[in-house]
DNA sequence: GCCTTGACGGCAA
DNA sequence: GTTGCCGCCAAGG
């Protein structure tokens, strides 16, 4: 179900973002190479464009945007959600701490598939 | 049907 | 560490 060929690239994309809890963010490169084309990060970043914010794809749940990042750990473009301290607010509220530089410690809240659990030490209320 | 743009990524200078 | 360039795929003009 989860390799669901059958689902358009851009709904993949939403059902993974979908799965990132709260206080933790993903790259559009990982994105892409958890669907299994790691060639498609713009594509990813794409489909994200589509979608407002909260997604109406479907009826789902609302899809956490601004938990998607570069791969550099930087926040995206300065135009989508507001600005750069719009995004970084957000993340904020999620518990998501900062570095000096503006960027997200990929080491510490990159969220993969294997580490669904385990939040980082700093006082990320799960709940998601 | 061709050219340009784009929420990106990786490597080279 | 910073800046620049190329590559890749898809949509819009």
């Amino acid at each position: 179900m989860s390799s669901n060929q059958s689902t358009s690239f851009p709904v993949r994309v939403y059902d993974l973002v979908r799965r990132v809890p709260r206080g933790r963010v993903i790259t559009y490169g990982l994105i892409a190479r958890l669907l299994g084309d790691p060639r498609k990060a713009r594509q990813v970043g794409w489909a994200m464009a589509a979608a407002p914010d909260s997604v109406a794809h479907g009826g789902g749940p609302p899809l956490a945007a601004h938990r998607v990042i570069n791969a550099r750990g930087e926040l995206s473009a300065a135009a989508v959600f507001g600005g750069y301290a719009v995004q970084r607010a957000r993340l904020e509220a999620e518990g998501v701490m900062f570095l000096a530089d503006g960027r997200v410690d990929l080491d510490v809240y990159l969220w993969l598939p294997d580490n669904e659990e385990a939040p980082p030490g700093g006082g990320a209320p799960a709940s998601n």
